[in-house]
DNA sequence: TTCGCTTGTCAACAGCTGATGACAAAGCCA
DNA sequence: TGGCTTTGTCATCAGCTGTTGACAAGCGAA
């Protein structure tokens, strides 16, 4: 990826690091725990499997650090609250322009399958994702509306999963579109 | 399981077969399909692992075996349309009682890890889950009410996994089992 | 330069997995 | 009874995985 026909790697541990974390996050958020190896990681990186484990102690450890890095990278709730609904939808059914948007959601939905990925989700994933959600919601049932709005964003991006990209015409899809961005506005709302 | 002391296991293909297929089932809803093994399926049957290939061809026809069994034997469209929500919403939050209900869904949902379990998923979850389900919705928009709905069904069933069982005060788990059956039901009669 | 730490490379290991094939015994039919 | 098929048991294989340790090379400090 890198230095692909260039002799021997340059010495440079931080770019190496680098490297490797973003050919992880990029994987996890596309294949689950178990089909990711190492092998692949360090291909995509351009790099020795052993630094991997150099580098993160582990493949546990390189998926911790992913996770954690792609949470603080999210842009998800740093846009206006009234436009909540409207934005995910779109970006729920047409995909997103910034692939790193939902990266964090992905790779914890792929996860779900590993019981040794999921003890480091859900050990992370509430400090890093659901606690500032429900913060960011505010209001009385903020918890209840937190987890209603992350199933319906993670249900979706599973059925479309499971059937394989949707697979709706166009005015469905329009239609999918508005009345999910009205669910998820109403969740938020609390109404 | 069903002959644990007694000698060499009595001669009877259907009945082991059976045996298989039901502990598969099972495990495959709580496990994925990486995390399970032919030797946990096997032993939990009490059958020897070659018997598994022997009668399924490969833990792959296990599985699609075990996905089109278990659809065949769900009841989750059987009663009233009426009370759609409130039932669905009500095993979601405080778990079925008949665990054999909801077991279709969480053998899918399971399997979003594995890239191979998948391509089972995706051919067999169309035609034996979302296109009943489609048309038992009936009406204009089914195809996406069905779509949102099992978003919404699997969502949560997700959001339970990865906080770790809920995790909400018992007068929030009642506000999420209204706020759930509302939606829910909202979403099948297409508003 | 020389020493010592860091960085990258490589070969190899142990463990587990799905799958195979040989073998024994049971049951059935002629 | 004798032969054939079905069913169950067992040892074992090949392949992949995460991980390790030895080794080489770079690079700054003394």
């Amino acid at each position: 990826m890198a230095f692909p026909v260039c002799g021997p790697r340059p010495r440079n541990a931080a770019a190496t690091r680098a490297l490797i974390l973003e050919a992880a996050e990029s994987r996890f958020a596309r294949e689950s725990y178990d089909d990711v190896g190492i092998r692949d990681i360090a291909g995509d990186a351009g790099v020795d499997p052993a630094l991997i484990v150099r580098y993160f102690g582990s493949k546990e450890g390189l998926f911790r650090a992913a996770l954690d890095h792609c949470h603080e990278g999210s842009t998800l709730l740093d846009d206006d609250r009234a436009t909540f609904g409207t934005r995910i939808a779109h970006e729920i059914v047409y995909g997103s322009k910034n692939p790193k948007k939902m990266q964090g959601l992905q790779i914890i939905l792929r996860s779900i399958s590993s019981a040794r990925a999921m003890e480091v989700v859900q050990k992370q994933s509430c400090e890093q994702f659901m606690d500032p959600f429900t913060a960011w919601i505010g209001g009385d049932h903020a918890a209840v509306s937190a987890r209603m709005a992350a199933a319906v964003m993670m249900g979706m991006t599973v059925s479309k999963e499971v059937t394989g990209g949707l697979s709706l015409s166009e005015a469905e899809c329009r239609a999918l579109e508005q009345r999910l961005a009205r669910i998820l506005q109403d969740i938020i709302d609390g109404a």
